[in-house]
RNA sequence: GGCGCGUUGGUCAAGUGGUUAAGACUCCGCCCUUUCACGGCGGCAUCACGGGUUCGAACCCCGUACGCGUCACCA
């Protein structure tokens, strides 16, 4: 029996779009809740004014709701411990700060940004805390003077241990640790003390975060003890990479979700895949859907170095689930970009997708496969040479002869009429049917690799388009 | 630089003192086959390094190297 209902939340900040490793902490902190009947929260995170980017949130929105992690609780949606984001929430920090300040967990620091910040760029100092020991009449001349001030932590002395349920036990001296600025001059809080009011506040039991938290959540931990707050249990996450030493990023063009999307990966794919980097379920298999996940997903699977994202990978998987499509659902997806290069409006585009089907890794893939049912290619003879389907040239020659005359005296046009066709030719000419279908296939659709084989390309371009292919194809062999 | 963390094939990874060190992707070969793909079978390839502890170490300890993170009135 569980004493508190899990809670978990994503708290994003709206200063960029949804890139990976976003997609994966929103889906292992919903996993979390989901697989063990707890609340999965969406908290917005802006405090922050000038880092707003617009279009931003939506596009978190949007993320989440085509990947399926719907929230329970959020600012679209509200809910019990509203409001869910922190700009709406500036009453409380303020409130909490002084709470903590007569608690002795902070103190308010009249020094300007230049007397506290390193000004040396190479020196790496820590603030010397000297606000910290004002006494009340200095204190109270300052506010009096309307001196402006931010609200500072007060680090105590000693050592600060926690447990990650990815890490461990993780303990560093107090020395180490900034008294950082929990109110800033603006009054909003900063991340890292709304993150420990809200969490606590919201009734947040799991926090799943990114691994760079790592080294301040003791000061969180410092925080939780000055209030008297049992903190959170935490789950952090290793990044993940483009490359063994850079994480993935908008800036050297790596794909966010709706990139991927936009280059015709199927979301259930990414989700599968990206579910993948940095956990590994107990059993051999791979591939889960989102509801599956849930059933499956376990905090101890998730692994403590950074995974490089492969592509390759995610082709696999992409493939995988659309081979899994009904053929009515692949010929929807498709049909866009089989318009892109053909666009004959005759084309049996139901046909098309149907040989396309099982051979589609990525749906951008589509127009470059499929251009030749529009146009017959400028290809070069030497396509006609297969040595696994016995041809050359000569043999080409030959074949399209024979399939040209018999072809024309076909009376009803067919996949079953042209097939018994050929295969009755082959028969009669005494080669293997590789040898009479390749250069057929050659000479339809002008291209070394093409979805589906000669019959199939033939019945989608017709009777008449195919005689003439075949016979521009006779006369490149002259 | 201080502190923290990490390191199993090209990639994702299983593994918690005794294993032929799983599996997946990629790549290669074969089979199937009307090209390609799918499917089937097989193959290449891994415990960063150096010391310990132990009968025995990928697993435990120490150190080294390399990498990442952090040291903001950003999150």
């Amino acid at each position: 029996m569980t004493p508190t209902t899990i809670r978990t939340r994503f708290a994003p900040s709206p200063t960029g779009y949804m890139h990976v490793g976003n997609l994966r902490t929103a889906l292992y902190t919903y996993l979390i809740a989901r697989s063990q009947g707890g609340t999965f929260i969406l908290r917005i995170e802006d405090t922050d004014q000038s880092r707003q980017v617009e279009g931003a949130l939506e596009a978190i929105y949007q993320t989440l709701a085509d990947c399926g992690l719907n929230h329970d609780e959020g600012p679209d949606v509200g809910g019990p411990v509203g409001p869910y984001v922190q700009t709406e929430r500036q009453a409380l920090y303020g409130e909490y700060a002084e709470k903590l300040i007569a608690l002795g967990g902070a103190y308010r620091c009249f020094c300007g940004k230049d007397d506290a910040a390193p000004s040396d760029e190479k020196a790496i100092s820590k603030y010397d805390g000297r606000c910290g020991r004002l006494s009340a009449e200095e204190i109270q001349a300052k506010l009096d003077a309307g001196t402006p001030y931010v609200v500072r932590q007060r680090i105590p002395a000693g050592r600060t241990a926690f447990d990650d349920v990815v890490f461990g036990c993780i303990e560093v001296d107090n020395d180490e640790l900034d008294d950082g600025v929990l109110i800033k001059s603006d009054g909003l809080p900063t991340y890292n003390f709304a993150n420990v009011i809200d969490d606590h506040l919201m009734g947040i039991t799991h926090v799943v975060r990114g691994s760079e938290y790592l080294s301040s959540t003791p000061k969180y931990n410092l925080l939780y003890a000055a209030f008297g707050w049992t903190p959170p249990i935490y789950i952090h996450c290793s990044p993940v990479m483009r490359d063994a030493t850079h994480k993935m990023s908008k800036r050297h063009g790596d794909p966010s979700y709706e990139d991927l999307i936009a280059m015709g990966y199927l979301t259930e794919a990414v989700l599968n895949y990206v579910a993948l980097l940095g956990w590994s379920p107990a059993g051999e298999e791979e591939m889960f859907t989102l509801p599956e996940l849930v059933k499956v997903f376990d905090v101890k699977g998730i692994s403590k170095s950074p995974a490089i994202f492969d592509m390759d990978k995610l082709r696999h998987f992409n493939s995988a689930y659309i081979r899994a499509l009904t053929p009515e659902a692949f010929h929807t997806l498709a049909l866009p970009y089989i318009r892109q290069t053909v666009t004959n409006a005759d084309i049996d585009t139901r046909a098309i997708a149907e040989l396309l089907h099982q051979r589609c890794e990525v749906l951008n893939d589509i127009p470059e496969k499929v251009d030749f049912f529009d146009a017959l290619p400028d290809y070069d003879i030497a396509l006609y040479t297969n040595k696994k389907s016995k041809t050359d040239e000569t043999v080409s020659r030959t074949m399209l002869d024979a399939a040209i005359s018999a072809l024309e005296s076909l009376d009803e046009w067919n996949k079953d009429s042209i097939h018994d066709c050929l295969m009755a030719l082959a028969a009669e000419l005494e080669v293997k049917n590789a040898t009479l279908m390749y250069p057929v296939r050659i000479a339809a659709a002008g291209k070394a690799v093409t979805p589906g084989g000669a019959i199939e390309v033939c019945v989608i371009l017709g009777r008449d388009e195919t005689l003439r292919r075949l016979r521009v194809g006779r006369e490149k062999l002259g």
